[in-house]
RNA sequence: GCCGAGAUAGCUCAGUUGGUAGAGCACACGACUGAAAAUUGUGGGGUCGCCAGUCCGAUCCUGGCUCUCGGCA
């Protein structure tokens, strides 16, 4: 099977499901190059937590999109989408398959659904600002004054989301458009393949359940030490990380280890939840594959009837 | 056996000066355009332990019973 002119195939699905493992097979299988998709797999040093590839996968497969960034490095929905439009070139040059892999829906959407991110850099001195005001008069009240501005905005972002009608009403005054007029879709830029990959919801959080402890058990505490003890202030996007944050409650005394433990393992769950709200069962544009049996196969073939345009 | 406390959503519990009930978690579903593993919205679900009494009306008051927990024997 040969590389076709545009052709971006995307592994995605809830965080657990085997996507890492999958996505070296395909790759390896069709010559491909893996793209992470996977807003935490950015930051060097936070590898555990994150159920981050082992520098043995890492090795088999070229990845990108992966220790590219300090922790103390904010990354954003744009700077990604960017770094990844340049890659998928890149590799697509090379006469190979891009794979993008990853459970940040929101990466994974606005790839392939070419959207137009508003060009703003965040301000944070402006955010302050709102950020202040928004406590003093209320999230409700920011959220009417941002309507009173841009109404389709206004009726997009929920009135009690302060963060996002703080990023509006940022990119209102900044750039004197409404926030809603350049929030615009393209549609996708290539012939996007998207692979979901799927196992029925108890298994997923069992399978989850069972990381929480392997982290654990795999030194997740020191490594949260060592970035506290490196000077990574708790409060960064980075440290907001599932496992890394009930971690730091812990080492401040204010919860037990097992409280964290059954915190992550909350925590985990919402997350996977509000996951499948970007890769829905019923969106015609992922072919779904349960892992079980192993899907490789099937997705192979499918893929490859596909390539014959018998599809 | 005696004394005390308790029995309310799947779990932990709040509550009703008597007018058939709530919160967190769990579970399900949704939003999202430069913080996204972030931020955020909605929903289903209860014969309020059992029986009887008082009352127009009891989950709440009274009596009995069953069970649980703690203390004493």
């Amino acid at each position: 099977m040969l590389p076709d002119k545009k052709r971006v195939i995307l592994v995605v699905g809830p965080t657990a499901v085997g996507k890492t493992r999958f996505a070296i097979e395909l790759a390896k299988n069709i010559g491909g190059e893996i793209i992470s998709a996977d807003s935490r797999y950015l930051y060097r040093g936070m590898d555990v937590g994150t159920a981050k590839p082992t520098p043995e996968e890492l090795n088999t497969i070229p990845h990108y999109m992966i220790n590219v960034a300090d922790p103390d490095e904010v990354w954003s929905l744009a700077a990604y989408q960017n770094e990844t439009v340049r890659l998928i070139n890149e590799i697509l040059d090379k006469g190979k398959f891009p794979i993008i892999v990853g459970g940040t829906g929101q990466y994974i959407r606005a790839l392939t659904e070419g959207w137009q991110v508003p060009e703003m850099v965040p301000n944070t001195a402006l955010r302050n600002v709102l950020m202040d005001w928004g406590y003093q008069i209320g999230a409700g009240e920011l959220h009417r004054k941002l309507a009173v501005l841009d109404t389709i905005a206004a009726d997009f972002i929920d009135a009690s989301n302060i963060r996002r009608t703080i990023r509006a009403l940022e990119v209102i005054f900044t750039t004197g458009k409404r926030f809603s007029e350049l929030r615009v879709k393209d549609g996708p830029a290539y012939d996007y393949w998207i692979i979901g990959l799927i196992m029925p919801r108890k298994e997923l959080f069992a399978r989850a359940d069972e990381r929480v402890d392997v982290m654990l058990k795999g030194g997740l505490v020191s490594e949260v030490k060592g970035l506290l003890d490196r000077g990574y202030n708790p409060l960064l996007p980075s440290m907001s990380a599932i496992g890394y944050k009930e971690v730091v409650l812990y080492l401040e005394g204010k919860i037990t280890l097992d409280e964290a433990r059954q915190l992550i393992i909350k925590n985990t769950h919402q997350f996977i939840r509000r996951q499948a709200n970007w890769f829905k069962p019923t969106d015609s544009r992922i072919h779904w594959y349960q892992m079980d049996p192993y899907p490789l196969e099937i997705a192979l073939r499918d893929l490859a009837d596909k390539e014959l345009g018998n599809t």
